[in-house]
DNA sequence: GGAAGAAACCGTGTAAACACCGGTCTTTAC
DNA sequence: GTAAAGACCGGTGTTTACACGGTTTCTTCC
């Protein structure tokens, strides 16, 4: 018995290169690999579909929380096996929330690859200590609804942080904001707090990891 | 007659992928992988080197930027091919100024791969035609004598822009540069002028847009 | 209808960031 | 040998960023 694993990553070397690694498991064949969520979707319509999708985080025109979320509503039998470049804590939780059965991290090695596979199809998920120890000491409570819970930001500080990761001034963000500097700093102030940070370069760096500003 | 191959990624999924791929090509092997440039140093002293090595440029402790310096000083004759996520004008003409003989993005396809390192043995370069494009419109003129212009960072501007994209302060960032803060101020002034910003917000962008800090 | 909480606002003080001025020393170039 | 250029360091003053302390107004909820 063989089981099946289709790629979603937009690098195609890497995928290609990933396809490589995971036809040489006798167990294991890749169908297709597609560049982003939106020809996963195509893909699913007129191709079989497989047992497992390995699922890059970082894809253009739809990415891999938005693919994944689709996958466990219209596909909750495929499994799906995150893909991840970072280390990053609340990319794996999220991912985690939208259906993801396993993560892994691009420099990990194919032996473990391997494993997460197994586990995937035998237990039916892949976590390892680290994930569990990242659940523990994370904000992970539930886990049928993906709803949001420690960082819920609301629109006007999301707004914010936009303009945080540009030049201006906190003075010309509030201009921009139609309301006082002092309000702007207030929700400077309540994203220290909630993000655990101290200065607006750390503002920046939150916005462009949750895509919030893109480069 | 085959050639030998070593891959410089700290992604180490992807470089064993990678290698999975070119050793599916007859005429080449790959000899060994290492995570990064430092561990590229240290296994040329005690292993065989390489006809080609393909190096990633997004790689900590040393960088592909310093480590294709190393190699074009200490072993002109091995071919450097680099490999980058970005498309990026800059950070092309940067690796090939360090002696890159060619440039490949990671969501190219395989056959690519194969073609590229066919024409390094054979040319001794590759430069596909977008390559020849960006070189011209660009500010690249001559090959020999390295001629800077527009954005020519030095190895301090290069490191305190990593620091910069962190919460230090700049007395911090100097203590860990052993200089005085007043010449991380120095540093930062120029590269105001150098890069026609005016806050510490403009020089995270730009060390993200140029991948010297990762997110 | 009063408690609890959030959102907007404000004052004050300190630390950091930025602007503009200056200098020495070394390297490179002619 | 001198000029030019660049790396490093310094002083001074202004603006911005951040810390800590508040108030008012508006929901929301029981």
């Amino acid at each position: 018995m063989q089981y099946s694993v289709v790629i979603a990553d937009d690098h195609l070397l890497i995928a290609e290169a990933i396809k490589a690694v995971i036809n040489q498991f006798p167990d294991y064949r890749v169908l297709y690999q597609v560049a982003n969520g939106m020809l996963l979707t195509e893909q699913f319509a007129k191709q079989p579909r497989p047992d497992i999708v390995l699922l890059d985080i970082n894809m253009p025109v739809m990415n891999g929380f938005e693919t994944a979320a689709w996958l466990t509503k219209h596909y909750p039998h495929i499994k799906i096996l995150a893909l991840s470049m970072r280390d990053d804590e609340k990319t794996l939780i999220r991912m985690l929330r939208n259906g993801a059965k396993g993560y892994l991290l691009k420099n990990t090695r194919p032996d473990d690859l391997h494993h997460a596979l197994d586990e995937l199809v035998q237990q039916g998920f892949y976590y390892p200590d680290w994930i569990a120890r990242k659940m523990l000491q994370g904000m992970f409570a539930g886990d049928s609804p993906p709803e949001e819970k420690a960082t819920a930001l609301n629109d006007r500080e999301i707004l914010f942080l936009e303009y945080a990761a540009t030049e201006l001034t906190y003075k010309e963000i509030a201009e921009k904001m139609y309301c006082s500097h002092r309000t702007v700093e207030g929700y400077r102030d309540t994203l220290f707090i909630k993000l655990g940070i101290k200065t607006r370069v750390g503002l920046v760096m939150y916005a462009l990891k949750e895509g919030i500003t893109k480069i």
